[in-house]
DNA sequence: CTGTTAGCGCTTTCAA
DNA sequence: TTGAAAGCGCTAACAG
């Protein structure tokens, strides 16, 4: 890796220094007298000298790498959790690993062992669906630090950073109630993960609170995926067609949009589709979805934070418990809804400022 | 990091064998007996030992981490070409540091000295807007092998991965010409990207190949997005429209996608569209645009062992000059063409298949 | 096949 | 403020 590699025995020769003296310049330590500090800096520059960080984190037992596990990079969501993650480690003078799962849980144990043995000083984790809490004894073991994100794994008591599932999904039902609709269903997602039984939830309470009718509201699941939204319309159209569906995510809202199409309906007017998931709408892959919008760069970056406190934390013997933190979600309206085909509005009226466009490919 | 860690000592003395029985068996050495080897293994298991691979590295002076640089993560291009990367390189035993650096060569130059620092064995690059071979110096002069991916910095003579962006264009241009079209215009990408030159080559030597008629085709410059699009579409405008463009990425397609729409005309019927660099079509963002589309995964992962490969090498002192490599492309064709309106067709005909169904949104 | 002896490059007492 | 010595956990020669 390197030939004959400069080390600080080198840089103090050429400045005429002890090597303890250039470790604490290193560290910037403020007992070093300025004119010294100059002089060793400049050597450094001069010999081309390189940190070695193994040797530092190996002797004081402490590193400045964080572990970063995805389940899904290519889930825009996530890639953008990572992005946030990244840009405030990097802001506080972290590396991190990163590693892909595709939701395999012996793949996550694998990264998350091969992490821990390059000496993580703790892991931020979109956990891989079916993750059970003894999957990360080795690491609690060890005391390194755990978040959470984007995901959570239940009763694990490790904090997490989320969005509000339940708010949002509820925001959903609200804003389609007011235009006045009565049958809504609820499609796409995974029975056993925690964000599709939260935003159920919400769903439901939604639909209580708004006073909806009594029969219980359709809940389809599918895969999180296009494909998934394709099939779950299909079903519910076999059994009977709601006048609104709000979906687990973007890429289901997709596969009903779609099927919907297909089929010969009209998104909007034969049924109303609200996605969930929705990144910055700049990158949306659906430019006129109304969908329920998350800030996943904040989500990212809070997680993160925590962690790094958490580390600070664990060396200072603080032992400060890290919090879990639920990060709002907001309501982004556009033409994919519009009232019920024979309406009975509560209250509705909405801008159609945005309906006048044709939806893009 | 660790209170009171467990070492290889204490696994050999639990074990009744010495340190370096246990260091061979950790690496699995074919010169240990097999009962030693199951003793020491249950050992280890049994006392939660977990191999620290800092030291190792730190004696052995190599390691088994690469660093992987992405100026974009948030483009699922590159987030995919990530997760090709991750593939391989986590079947080979390896881990990665990933940052993204949002195209800022500043921030790229601190995160690869991070990354040198904590020892990675090679970098895969996919370098920021401006990176000068001069940038990567200092890894050269550690020895460190450099891959760069989906994009590459002009004469570093600094081995690459890329897709066959010339060819690309140039099917691109074949197939509209095929259609009938005459006036074509190449729309968005920075002028002094690599990439824009080699997209804007394929797209001219194909005019010329098909024997356009010889006034020099429109190449409007945009940024590579889809603000960039809509901008790119008002200039082309103001100017004469074509019957067709070749874009430079499927972000400025939809630009000027949603661009043709504001302005009251019809993709297809007015304009014919052709993206670039479209994802798989699984997750494609535009599931109805005729694009240009590139393998990613395969591009990261061609990378990654590209760059494993000249780490064995270095070590071996084999020294074999890595190749760079092009891969291919493919257009696929949906429902964003057409004819030209007062149709020449030089031999058309077309599937419709496709093009019964409506733009999603 | 196993044990012993030196370090990898750094931080960290502890004196000076 | 600086210098000397010890050692983080491992591997790499060797010698047995």
């Amino acid at each position: 890796m390197a030939r004959d590699r400069i080390t600080v025995v080198d840089v103090a020769e050429a400045a005429g220094v002890s090597r303890s003296t250039v470790s604490l310049v290193l560290r910037g330590s403020p007992s070093i007298s300025r004119p010294t500090q100059e002089r060793v800096l400049a050597k450094i520059k001069e010999l081309g000298y390189v940190y070695d960080r193994r040797a530092a984190s190996l002797r004081a037992s402490k590193s400045h790498i964080v572990g970063l596990v995805i389940h899904d990079l290519l889930n825009p969501v996530f890639a953008e959790l990572a992005v946030g993650v990244d840009s405030v480690s990097q802001a506080e003078g972290y590396v991190q690993f990163l590693s892909h799962t595709a939701d395999d849980v012996q793949r996550q144990q694998e990264v998350i062992t091969m992490m821990q043995e390059n000496g993580i000083a703790g892991l931020i984790l979109s956990p891989a669906h079916g993750t059970r809490p003894r999957d990360l004894d080795a690491l609690r073991r060890a005391g390194l630090p755990i978040v959470q994100m984007g995901r959570s794994v239940a009763r694990a008591g490790i904090p997490y950073v989320v969005s509000d599932n339940r708010a949002g999904a509820a925001a959903a039902v609200r804003y389609l109630r007011e235009l006045g609709h009565e049958e809504i269903a609820f499609v796409g997602g995974l029975t056993d993960s925690r964000t599709f039984q939260e935003r159920v939830r919400g769903f439901r309470e939604a639909l209580h609170d708004t006073g909806a009718p009594d029969r219980p509201a359709p809940v389809i699941p599918a895969e999180p995926s296009r494909a998934g939204g394709g099939e779950a319309f299909e079903q519910l159209r076999r059994q009977r067609l709601p006048t609104a569906v709000v979906c687990f995510n973007d890429a289901v809202a997709l596969g009903v949009y779609g099927a919907l199409r297909e089929a010969g309906l009209e998104p909007a007017r034969d049924l109303s589709v609200v996605g969930f998931d929705d990144v910055a709408e700049a990158r949306s892959a659906s430019p006129q979805l109304t969908t329920v919008a998350i800030d996943a760069s904040a989500v990212g970056q809070t997680a993160a934070r925590l962690l790094l406190r958490a580390i600070a934390d664990a060396s200072h013997t603080t032992k400060s418990r890290v919090r879990s933190v639920t990060l709002p979600v907001r309501l982004v309206v556009r033409h994919s809804c519009a009232p019920p085909r024979s309406p009975m509005r509560l209250s509705g009226s909405r801008s159609t400022r945005d309906r006048a466009r044709a939806p893009l490919p």
